[in-house]
DNA sequence: CTAGGTGCAAATAATTTGCAGAGGC
DNA sequence: GCCTCTGCAAATTATTTGCACCTAG
């Protein structure tokens, strides 16, 4: 029932120049058997109920050298005082925030963030870190019940929702390529279409089962709620594609130009958000999806440019042959004048 | 060159049960006067500089003072202290916050709104006010020049973001109902397409005046960079349906359809921002936008029920003409018996 | 005249720091 | 043995409060 298990290699996340202790490990420990945000003080009372020696400045000294570690994250919930977050396999994610129970609940959204980048461009900002909180009353308060404990780590539901994500797309990108061999007249073109549909189609029982082990980990991982947030691959990109290729006009470089833009919306999230998370399930689901489709993509842009390049020949011999027509014809008129 | 203007009826705003004090409008004005985030500090060390006899508890209590009368708003940086900006006819927005100069820029999104409500809403969370910060380097910061102090109050970006945006649907909204006249079979249905039409065109120009007025009042507020980020009226909502208007087999029913969802969802944009600000030009323009919308949205929709009604009675008379025959014949072949 | 408003100084609350002794490598 | 870690107490920083006096309505 997903306890925080140890950091395994604690020691290789030890900052240059510092040494062990045993009040150190001792809060650390402390620190990582908790769940959701903790005050500096929340975490003094937990230590002093094992070690009543141990004082207020050292648990400070020790945030601060979990921070430096890649444990803790410092967040700031505009309470007068920081709150702190796991974050060795956990992503940075944005959080709503309960002022009745002071309970905070994380999600992430490609959306807000991809927002968030595109104003920070238009206003030539770089953008280092992003806080979004949404402050305001949980579902639990509102009811009067009491709040289910949320047993799944972040890094799980994180997994959970790759996996879901992941699966939705290739869902979508099968029924692309599926659509696609009806369409395109050239057989080569249609013979890489059939081949990417065969494709999603294994990888798509593979992730399907990825999901069902996952599952097993954790009984109520499932009816957890969402923790990424996303519309753009699963309701947007391959779906967008199956729909324009539904269109009128569509020739066989169109199709081609269409699943390039959907391979590489896709391509680009999976890699973002792999990128983006320490080792993990998630990041390896993402990363490994991302080279998927980033083949699919070198594929369809090596294809499309193949069959640019024998239009433009056919072409060429089209315009050939009627040059050398009208010569002929020119030769023709000039004889009988 | 747009300076603050001292609010006109501070007084309506004071709080109940206050009383006037002279120390208090000086640190009030002293802050109005101000453009920008002050710290607590900062404004304590203003106010010294015209009366050394004010206490600082007199200025927090002070800032506590304009916050009950919705002329200041306390802000978090994370620095461990709060900043005051102003809120007096200032929309809530989010943030850019250099970390180099400490500067902060102000922007609006209604599109990264929309995403946090319904995030809010998949986790049946009540959201009452949302942060979005971006923490990073400023333009100037990485360029090594000294930022252009923005002399335009975020009122006057506000307002000339309010009637870009507007203009923007209208051009739409246009092209929407000029496309639907050429469109539409039905005789009625072709009229009130072309009434709205040239309702817009005229709309059209009255705003486009009052966006000329407004460049008047500060030379240098069309070069400002944008405030509020808006993508869904402009480039989504009628554009969207222009485009779907373009689509196969889109009859009467399907055009009025069609303009309803745009004319709905534009109107739901105009009035919730225009309800987020308090009087103020960028409020009218939202606010009679959003009536004009409410009234186009009225209209189609009785305008819909109207042609369904009619529909229904033809294929009603249809189905009775049809069930007469039916027993004609069967009498007729009754009596051929 | 009475409920605020104000200055001053002291209180609070979270966090940091100086210093001297303890402990890891 | 040297450099880091730790506890303790004192310092620091932002903000609030108690209290005696002042002032607007």
């Amino acid at each position: 029932m997903a306890t925080i298990a140890a950091i395994p290699d604690l020691d290789r996340l030890r900052p240059a120049g510092t040494k062990r202790s045993s009040k150190r490990d001792l809060i650390v420990n402390a620190f990582l058997k908790q769940e959701g945000h903790l005050s500096a003080d929340d975490l003094v009372d937990l230590i002093k109920r094992e070690d009543h020696r141990i004082s207020r400045a050292t648990v400070y000294r020790t945030l601060q050298w979990m921070e430096d570690a890649g444990i803790a994250r410092k967040v700031d919930f505009g309470e007068g005082r920081f709150r702190f977050e796991h974050s060795y396999r956990h992503p940075r994610h944005f959080h709503l925030i309960c002022k009745t129970c002071n309970r905070s609940y994380e999600f992430l959204s490609s959306d807000i963030e991809a927002l968030v980048e595109e104003v920070a461009a238009a206003r030539a900002f770089t953008a280092r870190q992003s806080v979004v909180q949404v402050y305001g009353t949980c579902d639990a308060c509102s009811a009067g019940r009491q709040p289910d404990e949320d047993t799944s780590t972040s890094e799980m539901l994180f997994a959970r929702d790759a996996l879901r994500i992941a699966i939705a797309t290739e869902r979508s990108g099968m029924e692309f390529y599926g659509r696609g061999v009806k369409l395109v007249k050239d057989p080569r073109a249609r013979e890489i279409f059939r081949k990417l549909a065969t494709e999603e189609v294994h990888h798509l029982k593979t992730l399907e089962n990825r999901y069902q082990e996952l599952l097993k980990q954790d009984a109520r991982l499932e009816s957890r709620p969402t923790f990424l947030f996303f519309k753009g691959a699963a309701n947007g990109l391959f779906s967008t594609g199956t729909e324009q290729l539904r269109r009128d006009g569509v020739d066989d470089l169109e199709a081609y130009r269409i699943g390039i833009r959907c391979e590489r919306g896709s391509h680009r999230f999976f890699k973002r958000y792999g990128e983006r998370f320490e080792d993990s399930e998630g990041k390896r689901i993402f990363l490994e999806f991302a080279e998927e489709e980033r083949e699919h993509l070198e594929l369809l842009i090596r294809e499309y440019r193949q069959l640019v390049k024998r239009h433009r020949i056919s072409a060429d011999q089209r315009r050939l042959k009627s040059s050398l027509s009208k010569r002929a014809k020119a030769k023709a008129r000039r004889q009988s004048a």
